[in-house]
DNA sequence: ATAACATATTAGTGTATTCTAATATGATTA
DNA sequence: TAATCATATTAGAATACACTAATATGTTAT
């Protein structure tokens, strides 16, 4: 694997690096919702929403599609999905890990 | 899903963020190697490894065991390196669709 | 055309990350 | 116990990120 691949792989995985977009992604599992909808789920200003949208949208892991006043953005591969779970599932074994080492002491 | 939750899920992710530290999970992903056979393995001077070593195991993602003068590193759970593999796929397919966008027109 | 609504962009500040160089600690061998 | 090898830690400079405030652009309705 070369290394502009891994530089590639960051950039994407940068992405998920950030508690804003963790949730943005997670309300965007299902369905898709305008910027207006995702403002009112969360407690983000427009233009930080717009922001984040826009970094997601660079980097290939939304999609926009404008309907009227209101742009619609969706989730662009399942996979993302696959993995924002899977890393969730590897903290979560690793919270309770934690947990059982902190509790035999 | 708490706030608190999507920020140790970032904060997982920041793992993933820095292309030096994907090369390294890369290497350990089949066996353990010691932090020598990591700086011989890259271009990276031994405080970095260690460095970038220290930042993923505060973070549970890798595990590390003495042996005599070495000390070898590994990856504490099979999950990430499956999410490693399928945001490289997601990747993948995202600079796919924009070559092939960009090949149309 | 103008007003109102929806979204995007820009500038600027505070904070976090990454690397190198120097040094400290830990473990083994002579 | 020195000397040596292996690893970890610290400080500091350069760079990147995230947020707010202000403003611009795009779309619909009056």
């Amino acid at each position: 694997m070369s290394k502009r691949l891994f530089e590639l792989h960051a950039e994407m995985c940068k992405v998920f690096s950030n508690p804003v977009r963790l949730e943005m992604l997670n309300i965007l599992r299902d369905k898709q919702w305008s910027v207006t909808d995702l403002v009112s789920k969360t407690d983000l200003s427009q233009a930080n929403v717009s922001q984040h949208l826009s970094i997601m949208k660079a980097k290939g892991i939304v999609l926009s599609t404008r309907k009227g006043k209101h742009v619609y953005y969706r989730i662009a591969n399942p996979k993302i999905i696959k993995a924002f779970d899977l890393i969730k599932e590897a903290l979560a074994e690793t919270l309770n890990k934690q947990r059982y080492c902190k509790a035999r002491g």
